[in-house]
DNA sequence: GGTCGCGTTTGATATTGATCAAAGAACGAC
DNA sequence: GTCGTTCTTTGATCAATATCAAACGCGACC
């Protein structure tokens, strides 16, 4: 992993976390920052680590792995770009809980502890975002853990496929790629590869979507929001 | 469900989100708040209510619960006397996503969410403090997650009971008391009442524990240890 | 072009925990 | 007390999803 000490503050104002902060609470944030490059399959901390401070996605994806003690990985969270990782450790004053990897060839902005916890106490409206932040990630926690419990493994990824497709905005052509292996993303949907795999193929077959590789062609998207209730 | 209004920032004093905010800042938020008695069974909020304010438990239990589409509803949490409720929804500007009931008669604090906004702009102290507790919260989802996922419904069982445990301190006589009928209880560790009685049966019968009613008495603590690995 | 390795698919089987149904126990109201 | 309600237990069966094992596809690299 390369680190690399420049200017950062024109990236820092389009991630939501910091964005509309003011040019003076932006320049002290981007002056303790420093720019990270993660290559793929590298990690940008573990599980243990003691926390050095928040990281921010530029571009390319990380996703946060709980270590699983016996059996495999759990996914808990992909990080694209513009959103932040760290918070919590920080926060909490312990180490991160969770493994920070690349899924691709990815840019982020270190910020480090001190910096983060200093803004906080000079500026009620960083500290506002950072409570706004936290309290959606409380919420979607929540929403997951309905999912996982409330619904259908089948439900789960339908529900996950219109969201990914609502989030790309509806372009001409309704699909959706795929931001990670099935694997990750089966294990962020709380399902095993192969049982992914399966339900992939049975809503082909059901003629609702059109599986190439990572690309998901959406073919039927009132026959997928059907399914989806 | 009983509103009244009376002083009660002695009473805040001792929520651990308000402590050591100094007497001025109690002040200002005890100032708007009102007392609220909830009687057993009666709900505080429901879910998709407009979001008024936070409440904090000053004595009593209260759970929050998932209101289910179809099917049994699903306890996200136990509210106990100390702790708060309603601050996501409160900064998320959105309606009560859980529904708060009484589990027993119960004695809370409604601080509306204009004094909560107001004090968090104007105290650093207390929006580091409001970070924090949503920091735990974001925390302790993540391992309620992890549990659900990656242990089985034994394990969950007895991780609670040595949790419970730790929590009332190690009294001289090992027991726990059940805040809430086991069917409660059960939803809250996702499981259904009737798996949690099974294995509440299959820890007896092993000569881990004791069960009269809500009353549960640890027999073999290092067993049990034993078996939370 | 071959082959190594990763990601993916498929099939067969096993396991966990849910569901349905009903009977008991506890507790409060009268 | 006795009745009604809520909580809890038990048994029988079922469904969802995991696990294990193996083959397949495909791009990277030699």
């Amino acid at each position: 992993m390369l680190r690399q000490q420049i200017p950062v503050s024109q990236f820092l104002a389009n991630v939501p976390l910091f964005r509309g902060l003011g040019e003076d609470s932006l320049g002290r944030i981007a002056a303790g920052a420093v720019q990270v490059y993660a290559l793929r399959g590298t990690s940008v901390f573990h599980s243990g680590d003691s926390c050095t401070g928040i990281y921010a996605v530029l571009y390319g994806h990380v996703k946060l792995v709980l270590d699983a003690s016996h059996g495999s990985e759990r996914v808990i969270d992909l990080v694209g770009p513009g959103q932040t990782m760290g918070e919590v450790a920080v926060f909490l004053d312990e180490p991160y809980y969770a493994t920070a990897t690349a899924l691709a060839d990815s840019e982020l902005v270190h910020i480090p502890k001190a910096t983060v916890l200093a803004e906080v106490d000079r500026n009620p409206g960083f500290a506002r975002r950072l409570i706004v932040n936290l309290s959606r990630r409380v919420y979607r926690r929540v929403s997951d853990l309905q999912s996982y419990t409330q619904s259908s493994a089948t439900d789960r990824v339908v529900r996950f496929l219109l969201n990914d497709l609502s989030q790309h905005g509806v372009d001409d052509t309704e699909s959706v790629t795929l931001p990670a292996p099935k694997g990750v993303i089966a294990s962020r949907l709380n399902l095993t590869q192969e049982h992914f795999s399966r339900i992939l193929r049975d809503l082909m077959s059901a003629g609702l979507i059109k599986v190439d590789g990572r690309a998901i062609r959406i073919s039927d998207l009132n026959g997928l929001r059907a399914r989806a209730a």
